[in-house]
DNA sequence: ATACTAATTAGCTTTTTTGCTAATATGAGT
DNA sequence: ACTCATATTAGCAAAAAAGCTAATTAGTAT
């Protein structure tokens, strides 16, 4: 399952959908205007997505609202932390900020 | 730039070399030794890692020495903390430490 | 020069990922 | 029921990644 958090994280379009959502939850359409691939295509990224647990998918009506799953993205980085030379890793990422 | 070191922690091997040459440098061979797949396999492992400047390679006489390169992997960890929500991700590393 | 070890590069096949168009689902409105 | 808008799924083709064996390079040592 950390796999196929890295594996979602691997394309830019993909994280740059991330990086939209992180200035809030956005309709599917909405975020899809935003690229220059088909709307399909945007689909099955926010699936990779979705099924990396990155985003999560909400109905809302005619259409879906997604939204990013912060712990995940965090577990994410606090994993790459974790290959870095000291232990900072394993500490919980609040920790690390006191 | 920041695509290939993403692609590059796509594959579960390669963030395995990862943690192994966290605790200190290690030879080619000995690094290939860990893992099931073929020497040839590993070397290119090796070598997506070294373009993602991941990890740095030293001849030592016959063989060649890998490390990880500290930097790069702070820099992806930063870029996804950048990924969450509040503006965590602008800032570096060691002053969120403080 | 020859032989030996360590590691990479070449060449190839298989698998996975990507991205398209066309078809289908899902829900709202009339 | 019909239609429109939103979004996903199917099915296919092209591109990229993974992994193997065989061949090659680089360095050491005899």
């Amino acid at each position: 399952m950390q796999n196929s958090v890295f594996k979602a994280l691997a394309h830019p379009a993909r994280r740059q959908i991330l990086a939209l959502l992180r200035k809030g939850p956005r309709l599917a359409g909405d975020l899809a205007a935003e690229f220059d691939s088909s709307w399909p295509t945007m689909s099955r990224h926010l699936a990779v997505l979705k099924d990396a647990d990155l985003i999560t998918a909400e109905r809302q009506g005619n259409q879906i609202l997604y939204r990013v799953n912060t712990s995940v993205l965090e577990d994410a980085a606090t994993a790459l932390l974790g290959l870095i030379g000291s232990d900072n890793g394993d500490d919980d990422l609040k920790e690390a900020a006191e």
